[in-house]
DNA sequence: GTAATTCCTAGAGGTTTAGTATGAATTGCA
DNA sequence: TGCAATTCATACTAAACCTCTAGGAATTAC
């Protein structure tokens, strides 16, 4: 059990953005350049962004992307919906629960149901506003 | 994300033999009809569970598995981890921090550990005890 | 000694992931 | 007007991982 890189090279877009937009839109070249993640792979991860309302775009040239809200009203627990989809521990939370004759009623999936609470309300505890402020901190490169 | 399903099966193996082992050891062929998983996938998954020290295994004929501790000192998260390792979002927090210039002292990474934690607290408040105790319901397949 | 069982290793086949490639559409600016 | 910077869209590939199967060796009760 383990994050994929793209929920954790989006949450270091979005942290990178945040960073950065009081100059208005950020290009994805500069992000590139500073957290060094290629600028295909960004444009990639950026698509599931735009499209969850976390970010929006200005075309052209002297372009780039804003946060679509304040950085205090997006949670990492966004990031990593929009990057990964929603946690579905198992089949029968996610919408093929015809496939389980006992839906909502065993006592495993009671279970994992929990286990997503858990993790949801986690990353949804923790804004990008936090973990913006410790630019220093964020040069690094394997989280 | 996503649990696997060794994870999940793992979890509905030592279900079983929790509700079972009164009789004995619990053979991997009648886990194997009651629960509909191969054989010889159940062995596998297995052999993680006796190596984590969560189950004992007795040889030969009669033989079978048994829980090496009782049903209420055994968490869903004892098997989790057995079954998929531990919960490591990111590298710096599994052995390979060495890739990570700023170990431990990044903003992210602090997120990442936090999100470990949570899982594990969840994973860790719930026993086999409780899980095994509605045998009607486990029938099902798919989780 | 035979049958039931655990134990061990290998690997096939499918799916997912991570990342690259190519190029079209949009727009600011000289 | 045209160029350059940018977003947008799609397709692709190589590697990794996951799920499950297979074959057979070791152990032990009866």
């Amino acid at each position: 059990m383990k994050t994929s890189s793209k929920a954790r090279y989006s949450l270091r877009l979005v942290i990178d953005i945040a960073q950065n937009e009081s100059n208005g839109p950020v290009p994805l070249s500069e992000v590139s350049r500073r957290q060094g993640i290629s600028l295909k792979y960004l444009e990639q991860l950026v698509m599931a962004l735009t499209k969850a309302k976390l970010l929006k775009s200005v075309r052209g040239q002297q372009g780039g992307y804003l946060l679509a809200r304040s950085a205090e009203q997006i949670t990492a627990g966004d990031i990593m919906r929009s990057s990964e989809g929603s946690f579905n521990p198992v089949a029968c939370l996610a919408g093929d629960a015809d496939d389980c004759p006992n839906q909502g009623s065993c006592s495993s999936s009671t279970f994992w149901a929990g286990m997503r609470r858990a993790i949801d309300d986690y990353a949804d505890s923790v804004t990008i506003a936090t973990l913006a402020h410790e630019p220093d901190l964020m040069l690094e490169r394997s989280c």
